[in-house]
DNA sequence: TCTCAACAGTGTATGACGTAAACATAATCC
DNA sequence: GGATTATGTTTACGTCATACACTGTTGAGA
């Protein structure tokens, strides 16, 4: 029932009954991800089910959403590893063990933190531009979500729990292309490929994103990456790629998916769009088709 | 220089000149990824240089092969947390401290295990059987070595330095494309719609994967996904959601990527095929135009 | 052949982490 | 006003990466 305290019910007991061994739930617990399908169902419900309202006892100087924010105060200062609960306790001005009462433990935190720090979708562009617009809208949308906060595309997103956030995004996406006469298999399917497409290929800004948030310039990063890649110039096991770097205007000064065009280097954002565009081409053809 | 014995050299003391703050560098190594710029030249470069061969002093028990092995190993029997500098020293029967003289710490030998557990892009089908079934055998291959290796799928690709291996995949599927007359620009913009699109989509089957080898069966697996996204159906926030899920076939036993088609469900490898074709179509029709 | 610098692997220690358990304290109910 | 129940802290434990000091081994140069 929904009306325990959501802060102490069995903690991890719960783990434990499912004999897993000592070393996978610590290691789980560590790397603040566990993939565990009855455990999904368990973070799930702590998701979405609300915090019982104790009537007795001290009244609690904190909410799960003070918590929450301060969490992702913390991830945006630095990254998921610097997520820690004492890091979230002291931004907050307590104890490690505080945050113990409103979350059964870190695992339950990170993934609120990480439905809140979704966000909401954006809404529509105009009434009806078109589906194409607005896929484009939504995609981009996504894409800056993931470089404002880099440190969410270092988890899996499907295997954590779906919170409400990230049900608005899937019912944003699905609301771009309802009137196009799709079946609801194919909704999902253009779902599916625009949204991997999207996710797949912003690994590389998404990466710049966290370096400048450190402080490093798009030029070191850049330099980084590139110099890595140089590598494979005049090695005879990439003869393919010797050919494209070095067909490149002088020195490499941007990865793979960077590549510069006759010398004028184009930006992130157009190779992005490049292949949106091919991906909807992919899908109106489709469209014509049926 | 490369002929300095690798396994000592300075180890963080590079890091530390940087000026990270303490609480940088030790989150940065306890998460096993760190994205500084200057960290993946130093990262990148360990992954190329060959051990330096000393000729004074007891020889080494082990390789950074040995090792490296064993830290696969380890990973492909738990997930990307379980490989702890313990967990791989015991399995080749050694203490921790002994990988040190190896790697100069766990960061470098889950870069060198990772770009070794990439292992070597498939051959080519046959020999002119055109790009797109090239580009589905590339496609297949890889998406087949990230579910064999889940934990792979955990750490940002584009973010790790690059290695013989990953380069190796990028030259092969460079050579999918070769002769289609596209220009060096257009290649590379090809291979980061496909690559971004096999990697984005393949998370729910990765999901699954990690789950099964776990011990879980799919129907476990299907079943608490899908309990959890029901929760969108009635919920009036969600009404395009609601709707796809409630016409589906009765009881939700698949992820969102996976609904069921007129009480039949598909296979994940049908709705990747589906995205796959929808992007080469898309690729397809580019080539038409130019 | 002997010597010793260079190296390999180990033992021990440190500090950060997640979190269990026991506690003191505060708000409510009877 | 005591009993009850919840809150936040204190303390403690086990695990992690890894610095440092140590023991023992090897082969190059004397």
């Amino acid at each position: 029932m929904a009306g325990r305290p959501a802060a102490k019910p069995r903690k991890n007991g719960g783990a434990k009954a499912l004999k897993q061994t000592k070393a996978e739930s610590l290691s789980a617990a560590s790397s603040g991800v566990a993939f565990d399908s009855a455990d999904i169902a368990r973070r799930s419900e702590l998701l979405w089910e609300a915090p019982a309202k104790p009537t007795r006892g001290p009244k609690a100087a904190l909410t799960r959403d003070d918590v929450v924010a301060a969490a992702i105060r913390v991830a945006d200062a630095g990254d998921l590893a610097a997520l820690t609960m004492h890091a979230v306790a002291s931004e907050l001005g307590f104890t490690p063990m505080a945050l113990y009462r409103y979350f059964p433990n870190k695992e339950a935190l990170v993934d609120a933190a990480v439905d809140a720090a979704l966000g909401s979708p954006p809404a529509r562009p105009g009434p009806h531009e078109g589906w194409r617009a607005e896929i484009r809208h939504w995609s981009y949308a996504k894409r800056a979500m993931l470089c404002a906060r880099p440190w969410l595309a270092e988890l899996p997103f499907v295997a954590a729990p779906h919170g409400p956030n990230w049900l608005s995004w899937h019912e944003a996406f699905l609301r771009t292309i309802a009137h196009t006469g799709l079946s609801p298999e194919d909704l999902m399917d253009v779902l599916s490929v625009v949204q991997g497409y999207v996710h797949g290929s912003s690994d590389t800004i998404i990466s710049l994103a966290r370096a400048t948030s450190r402080g490093i310039t798009p030029e070191q990063w850049a330099a980084a990456v590139g110099a890595d890649l140089c590598r494979a110039i005049n090695d005879p096991r990439y003869p393919m790629l010797s050919g494209i770097l070095a067909s490149s205007s002088g020195g490499i000064t941007e990865t793979s998916s960077l590549p510069t065009k006759h010398g004028k280097p184009r930006t992130m954002d157009e190779c992005f769009d490049w292949g949106l565009e091919r991906v909807m081409d992919g899908i109106a053809l489709y469209m014509e088709r049926k």
